[in-house]
DNA sequence: TTGTACGCGTTATCAT
DNA sequence: ATGATAACGCGTACAA
């Protein structure tokens, strides 16, 4: 049986060099004031006794863990999934590590997953907001306890002290509408998220708008909200089919709303890409590889937002008074067809 | 501009009610030994001054962390998104958090990632090893610092004192052989992936046994293998389309290939589930929205792996003296159908 | 150029 | 029932 042979520290080493532990210390750290020699001398010993230093101790000592906390909604969802992929890799250069939180949509989970960050001394924090958080409070508590938080993709409403990055989807719709008109389509419908989501108002105004840019009339009927199941996305589908004025056009809210539509159509014997046109808020890339794929789908980028929030926040735990990077960096959406 | 209110301390509230630290810990601790109105007036105070214990200096002192490493080769595989969504549940419940990082393949990144863990002195690793990972050497390191390791899904191989969670995927062969064979398919083909890959040679194995245990012929040239680039797997189905005895039906190396048969298929006119059979090893969920979908896939179970592993290494973090647990812990795989 | 002494926040040990 | 002290590993101001 070994015994449990403890971690190498910087007093071992000063011991058997009959030094001190702070000539030890001085002398990894490459501080000027220090021999060459004695220098040598610790880093040959210290290399031969494969010490590592004990990060919990110096984070300890200097009030830095070199950590962000991450929270998202869902981590297998294939958005939240590029997302994190990027904002790891981006920490990674600096050295920084990833704490990982799902709040799966859950206030309450949100908020334990925050304190658990706080008490772990996260550095800072990346957040995506999940579908069903109002209370806000805790931006002003992380506040209070100087840990800097940026939000990427679902950001808050109303707080404009925090830096946020996220994707415009006005001039993706846009793009869909123009490209719905040009082909002529006429009755174009949106499948919308619950009313409640300040995602689904937005993109109502934005289409509304893109509409009315097109030379379209924006008529109230054609716009459907859903709740985001599949049993909700049928109706969605079976409110469109009974109007009387058919759509021969719809934007999905999502891509899942998308493959419920592609379902329902297969089984209604509608002929996707021919009696109706879909265009896809974009989180899959898998469209290629189906027989009946959206026409197009809006890119929301979501390693590029993951990317550019953890770099944010890099930066703000760099020099700390930098406030103007509080602002919003906004993406613009963009229509791509696969 | 508000002072860095520095978070509250022991010591303060110590301070405050002219007491001890000491006594102060051990009321925040409900030690026996405290007398209750103490403890009151001491938990009382904390609340009042939102007081959080500083856990960088219960970690240095305890020497540990509360912290699990994740290493795997790429966060945005919908298999390792769900595998991690796993592992983070499971760890959280036990307070645990989850450290990230990604090999993305690269043995150098890997180490780099295991590294880094031992710095920021995670009590524990999972771990899922990159495709071209040969050099084992750091399980050895790892043991030297006591820091337990838990592979799942790809792990290594001749290690055999490491808790191992996988799935066999011989089980899952042979149904899908068995499905073939019951529908009358003679010619039955493996789209197998690189040859130096261990999972590859068994995959034959299991390939071969499946069809002698369903009296069908074993035939090395219906075995093609590919680098799992797109490239590579439209090579391989030219050289079976190329064979004098074409397959009439295909078990797919991983959902991606399936893809890319898909594809292939729909360019070249061949009509999926009729012409050609395909079995996938199944990573999607999402053939229930694809017009010609596999016959059926080789479910993995990513999600229960990650959260078995999670387990096994939490339970090895709470007793670390019953080595009776490091044994290969092995999911059957299953063939399912859409 | 190097050593001494101290502190970071907490808890275990020993004393009272 | 409570207090005093030391210790965890490291960095650093101050002293020499």
């Amino acid at each position: 049986m070994n015994k449990p042979n403890k971690p190498i520290t910087i007093k071992e080493i000063a011991r058997k060099l009959r030094i001190s532990p702070s000539t030890v210390s001085r002398a990894l750290n490459d501080h000027p004031s220090i021999g060459l020699v004695t220098t040598m001398r610790v880093k040959k010993l210290a290399e031969e006794l494969n010490y590592e230093p004990n990060q919990t101790a110096i984070f300890f000592k200097q009030r830095k863990t070199f950590t962000l906390g991450v929270i998202l909604p869902k981590l297998s969802e294939p958005f939240f999934a590029s997302a994190i992929s990027a904002i790891e890799e981006v920490a990674g250069e600096k050295k920084f590590t990833v704490l990982l939180g799902q709040s799966l949509d859950n206030p309450e989970r949100e908020l334990n997953i925050i304190n658990s960050f706080r008490t772990h001394r996260v550095d800072g924090i990346l957040m995506s907001l999940g579908k069903n958080t109002t209370n806000l409070d805790f931006i002003e508590r992380l506040r209070k306890y100087e840990i800097p938080i940026v939000f990427f993709d679902c950001v808050p409403e109303g707080v404009d002290d925090v830096p946020k990055v996220y994707c415009d989807l006005s001039t993706g719709i846009q793009e869909a509408v123009q490209a719905f008109a040009e082909r002529g389509h006429k009755q174009i419908a949106l499948i919308n998220g619950p009313e409640t989501l300040k995602a689904s108002g937005e993109r109502t105004l934005s289409f509304k708008k893109a509409l009315l840019d097109n030379g379209l009339n924006f008529d109230d009927k054609y716009v459907v909200y859903s709740d985001l199941t599949e049993e909700s996305n049928y109706q969605a589908m079976e409110k469109l089919r009974d109007l009387a004025d058919r759509p021969s056009a719809i934007l999905a809210f999502n891509d899942y709303v998308t493959f419920d539509i592609i379902r329902y159509a297969k089984e209604k014997g509608i002929y996707l890409g021919h009696d109706i046109q879909v265009i896809s808020f974009a989180n899959y890339s898998l469209w290629k590889y189906m027989d009946n794929p959206p026409l197009a789908s809006i890119e929301q980028y979501p390693a590029e937002q993951g990317a550019k929030a953890a770099s944010i926040l890099l930066e703000l735990l760099d020099n700390k008074d930098s406030e103007e990077i509080i602002q919003d960096h906004i993406f613009a959406s963009k229509l791509v067809y696969q």
